[in-house]
This record gives C-alpha cells, sequence and structure tokens, in this order.
DNA sequence: CGGTGTCCTTGATCGGCATCAAGATTGCTG
DNA sequence: CAGCAATCTTGATGCCGATCAAGGACACCG
C-alpha cells in the first residue's frame, strides 16, 4: 500500500519549517532528506495505525486532516486530538513500541513516514534533529497540558470557544483565513475530543450564533466575534 | 542553594532501574554518570521550578512527592500530575525554553538535576540515552491521553477509583503496600487533578467506605476491596 | 496546653449538562 | 434522481456533581 515516491525531499517541501527543525546547513538538510523514506496516502476513514499495532516510525501529515483516539478494551473511547498538516503522529508508540491509539483520516490524507531507527541513527548525525525531535514531543506534552485544563475546569461553552479559536490558530499558521473554517469532524467527535455530547456542542454552537459570535451552518464556520470568543474562554477564571 | 554532592552516582542508586536505561555496558554507565550534576533539596510547599522560570534542565526525584500544575494568567488552575520516586520532571520546559508549569513539593523532598545541554552532548555518545529520553516523553504522552480519557468520559466514582489504583500501583512498583497507601495531597488537590470538587473527592471516599471498597482515615487508605474499585472504574463502559 | 488555621466531612439546594426523543437536513449510492 | 443512512438540530426531563453552608478533626505553634 505504501508506494516509494520518486523524490522524497523535505529540503523542497512547502511544509518544512513545519516538520523539520530550521537553520540547517545545507549538508544537514541533505542528510534529514533521507529521513522520510515513503509517502503513504490514507483515504477517508481509514485508519494510518491502530492501537496494538508494531510501532515502526513516525509520520508527518502532508495534506488531510486526523483524527487520534484511544479506545479500552471496555469499549470506551476518547478522541485525544485533531491533527492538520505539518504536525507529526506516533509520538504514543515509542515508549512500547506498540500503538497506543489509533490515527483516523477525517478526509483523504497524504502522510510521510519517518522509520524510527532512522530517525535515532540520523539524530546522531544531526544534532539540530535531536533537539527537533525533543520539542516536538515536550509541545505534544504541553498541547495535553493544555486539554487537561481545558477537560478539568471549563464549562461547556468554554471549551467550544477554546477548541474553535485553537482550530482557526493553526489553520491560520497553515495561511488559512483565521475568519473561517470548515469543521473536518462530526459534532460527536468534537464532544468525545470535549469532554461533551453531541447535542451539547450543537445547542453551544447554535446559542453562538444566535448571539452573533459566529455563523454556523453545518461544518461551515465563520467567526464574526472573535473577541467575543475569546472573553468566553476566559470568563470562568477566578 | 543546590549543593554538589560529594559523589553522584546513578551506577549506584537504588533508583537507578526507574530512572536510567538498562542494558547499558560498564562503560556507557560511567558515562552516565556524569549527567547529574547536582542534587538538590526541596522543602515541603516550596517549588522546584515554576511558570515562565528559564528551563535549564530535567529533574529525577531521589525522595519525596511532588505535583504539577499549570496556571493561567487569568487565575485558572489545573493540577497535571503527581510525581513520585523515580520520575522525571521538567520535560514540559523543552519546547520553549522555558517552563509552562509549577513543579511544587509535597513533602520534603530531594531531586537530582541533569542539565539539558548535556543530556543532548551524552545523548550522541550513549544511544541507549537517546532511546530512552524519547521512551520516558512517549510515556508522559501516552499517560496524559489516559487523564483525558479519565476527564472527559468518566464519572466521579470511575475517576476516584481510578485514581486510586493508579496510586497504588506506582507505590507497589516501588516496594511499597499493594493495599496500603498515605495521601500526600489534600482532597481539593486530588480535585483539580480529576476536574472534582474537594467536597465530591470525600464524599466518594466516604461512599467508598460505605460500599467496603476501603478504609480512610484522613490521608491514610487502607483497601480492601481491590477488585471492586476495578469493577467501578470498568464499570461506564457502554 | 490552649488557640488558631488548615483540612476534612456532611447536609441542603441548585444548575448545567446528559439523556431520551423526534424531526430536519445532508450527502452518499445504486 | 430517488432512497436511505448518517449527521445535525431542537425540545423535554432528570440526574450528577457544583455550590453554599456549618461543624468537626487535626496539626502547628506560641
Amino acid at each position: 500500500m505504501p508506494h516509494r515516491a520518486l523524490q522524497i525531499a523535505c529540503s523542497r517541501c512547502s511544509l518544512r519549517e513545519l516538520c523539520m527543525p530550521v537553520d540547517v546547513s545545507a549538508a544537514d538538510m541533505e542528510r534529514l532528506d533521507t529521513l522520510v523514506t515513503t509517502r503513504q496516502r490514507v483515504k477517508k476513514g481509514a485508519a494510518l495505525y491502530s492501537r496494538g499495532e508494531r510501532f515502526s516510525g513516525l509520520y508527518a501529515i502532508r495534506s488531510g486532516f486526523f483524527k487520534t483516539r484511544i479506545t479500552t478494551h471496555d469499549g470506551r473511547e476518547q478522541v485525544t486530538g485533531f491533527q492538520m498538516a505539518g504536525e507529526i503522529m506516533g509520538l504514543d508508540g515509542i515508549v512500547s513500541d506498540e500503538h497506543t491509539c489509533d490515527a483516523l483520516a477525517l478526509e483523504d490524507a497524504e502522510v510521510c513516514e519517518m522509520p524510527y531507527d532512522r530517525i535515532e541513527s540520523l539524530s546522531h548525525e544531526v544534532p539540530a534533529l535531536q533537539t527537533h525531535v525533543h520539542k516536538i514531543m515536550s509541545r505534544e506534552i504541553v498541547r495535553e497540558h493544555g486539554v487537561m485544563l481545558l477537560l478539568g475546569s471549563m464549562r461547556a461553552e468554554e471549551r467550544v470557544a477554546s477548541f474553535l479559536l485553537n482550530l482557526l490558530q493553526r489553520l491560520h499558521a497553515r495561511g488559512f483565513s483565521e475568519a473561517e473554517l470548515v469543521l473536518r469532524m462530526t459534532r460527536e467527535e468534537i464532544g468525545s475530543y470535549l469532554g461533551l455530547t453531541l447535542e451539547t456542542v450543537s445547542r453551544t454552537f447554535s446559542r453562538f450564533a444566535e448571539d452573533g459570535l459566529i455563523e454556523v451552518k453545518h461544518r461551515q464556520v465563520r467567526i464574526v466575534d472573535g473577541a467575543g470568543l475569546h472573553a468566553i474562554v476566559n470568563s470562568g477564571a477566578r
């Protein structure tokens, strides 16, 4: 299923500044070009990897949109994140050599696979890569702290507003509008991520629309009053 | 405040198998002995590091008990974890070169400081260390996934039971009883971690005691029916 | 040893979100 | 394009845990 691309060169990839370390010498960049061995297409709804699967490497998203979720043997489920172009997936598999969650494509996607043994050996030759991998993992830890704050201390409106602003900010960093987005996930998936039911997510969207903060048409969302959303996120602080 | 110990040798530390990679040659172990430069005592209630502080290195807990928490500018607060001997703190600081959370000692503690630049340079010489650091960070990511599951999908009883069992398991791995523990944190800190109020935590403890699952006397907890606690954790699954 | 502050427990009430239910809209597919 | 499944919206009701409140137990300290 994975196909070897004719030429896979991060040095010429438009997403380089998202995936790769900056400030790398030309010689090092040449080495880093050997990091990605294959590109892989993932159809909407398909899994890039699943819990229990053997861990082989990390994946950089080239295009498309993913969700990661954990599932317990007894059927509980929790969406742990939504990932977009330039972001790295698979970090959960390093510790036990097998994946502990599922990564599912929410739309047709393409990823670059970086075999883990190659990451380790290249890190020796290119210190910037080692630092970069550490930073990526640290960033993920910090991101999850933020999710814990959200789940542990925010009310429904704050969670949803926070979710929208986070998506917007990441999309904006990729050159998309600051004021408009298309949700790639269902209300149920948003709810799972935010610790809410799909009904509450839907109702909250409706309330935001009534209050003139956003306009919602199914998965099309337009931000009318970004400052208002920010105010909601901070409204619960005491 | 940090004092240079006369001799700091991980190779002779009883916690080595918790902090350090296993299967290391004698020569490599000698190198790893240069990783920890200083030991530091932290008084109960004091901060090992705080948000905004410059990141300098990671800390291995030698003795004592910590909590980590994030605080937002607007006063929200969330306990993100409780750490005990052999566990590593400070990973959150790598990404931005400054700490993003506070680490507070819940009792008098002692930590080993590992300067980050030394970790990076030693990782080049000792591949096992590099792998080990990756695994520690990956483990933290997986742990936080578990917390997200707890906060996002469990009811109060499930959360508290899960919390107790997790503490027990970690204490047991350190040679303590499987059936008894002393809580080092307040009900309020437990509540913050679990996304509950201190009253709910207290009531849940009382209910568990009534139901013959545990015995609670303030911070002394004795597990009477461990299987019963496990059953509660899984009771919410559908 | 008594006083004071912190921590914990327990009760009463309230509110936010889950749950249950029904219908509307969309988009997929033969 | 018709038919159907998936997704979304909205309403009614109920429950879990938050909030408010008061009293009790313990630890620390002069």
